[in-house]
DNA sequence: ATGGCTACTTGATTCAGGTCAATGAAATAA
DNA sequence: TTATTTCATTGACCTGAATCAAGTAGCCAT
């Protein structure tokens, strides 16, 4: 719980008597691993945030499930979007490791925003945060090629993506398992060539 | 003036002295068609609501913009991603129409953060739809086809979209104008054989 | 250990959409 | 009004990734 109270802080200071009144909202909920966090057509009741593990956020389909987000620890999970609007969850959620989240139920998370000073402020930019990571996303699918992604990803999260199953990433960055095999072949055989030539 | 009020009444009631506060911070800006808004490597500036006009939102590029975002009277647009981070803007934003914004600056808005009792409580809430719209964006793009976004966008915004020019909405949906051309046609001739059947 | 899953790879084929090129139709400028 | 640019359509061809199908390798679980 002192990891999540840092990454506040780091947002802006927190009185605290915030503190203890959002943190005696914070529910300690465990999963292990391949088990189930949030069912497609449940109500999305919590934001999580991720002390230990990684966390799957995806369309379950007969042949191939749509992977909308991989989360990691340290980051916030959830399937916001039907959070915000509590309908029932077109996403399904599911633990890909043995997984610890703090969790905040969207009614103490409202009482949060009204009864703390700080609670408007952190919720607006955590939804910056959000919105600037989404955005991101978006830029990405619409100028980036299936290569160009596969590569960045691993920029970004290389020891964590060594955990997670290819077909997944293939699903997250828009693509099957079968074409992801594929660029990658091409990626080692370039790097091959490249290494032939020094 | 008074409909951007409205639209911010609709989240919670503002008090006279805060929207008094707010509205001596909006800048009324014009634009006449096919100005340019915000030009590439600029800092955005602003987060402007649409009185009146269509504005577009896009990645300039040699042969093929790609068009990030289509907005129309009453909501807000800016290169928000931008606007966050204060970074140089890789987004060029274009008036399609006659336009009337009205704009708050990115240093005033901090201080309509900082100094009324509203003003984190709306940006979170902002903040929220903004989300909500770019998530909406990212699963259409992963999990619909070219078709299928034209046909939704179609839904939403009729009257609209018979203003822009079609290698927009092409451009928007994330095809060529040649590829919607096809699909155009592809649908009506559908239409056409449905209707011999009655 | 071994039988059965699940993950990954590889090949053949298909398909949506891209690219290049030409033409017609509108809108804008002269 | 006519000239010029911009927009939309159509055709021929190409390409990246999907689909279908088969095979291999690692991983549990009994």
């Amino acid at each position: 719980m002192i990891e999540i109270k840092k990454h506040f802080q780091k947002m802006g200071a927190i009185s605290e008597k915030d503190w203890e009144f959002i943190s005696s909202k914070l529910i300690k909920r465990t999963f292990s691993k391949k088990s189930v966090i949030l069912n497609v057509g449940e109500k999305e009741n919590y934001l999580s945030y991720i002390e230990k593990g990684i966390v799957r956020t995806f369309i379950p389909r007969e042949i191939d499930d749509i992977t909308m987000e991989l989360a990691f620890e340290g980051k916030f999970v959830s399937a916001y979007m039907f959070f915000l609007t509590q309908e029932p969850s077109m996403y399904q959620l599911e633990a890909l490791s043995d997984t610890l989240l703090w969790s905040v139920s969207y009614d103490d998370l409202q009482k949060i925003y009204k009864e703390t000073d700080m609670g408007n402020a952190m919720g607006r930019l955590t939804n910056e945060n959000l919105f600037l990571k989404k955005s991101k996303r978006n830029l990405a699918l619409l100028t980036q090629s299936a290569e160009e992604r596969y590569l960045d990803l691993f920029d970004e999260q290389p020891e964590m993506l060594k955990l997670i199953p290819l077909k997944y990433i293939a699903s997250y960055i828009g693509i099957t398992p079968q074409a992801l095999s594929r660029i990658r072949k091409r990626i080692f055989f370039r790097k091959e060539q490249i290494s032939k030539l020094i």
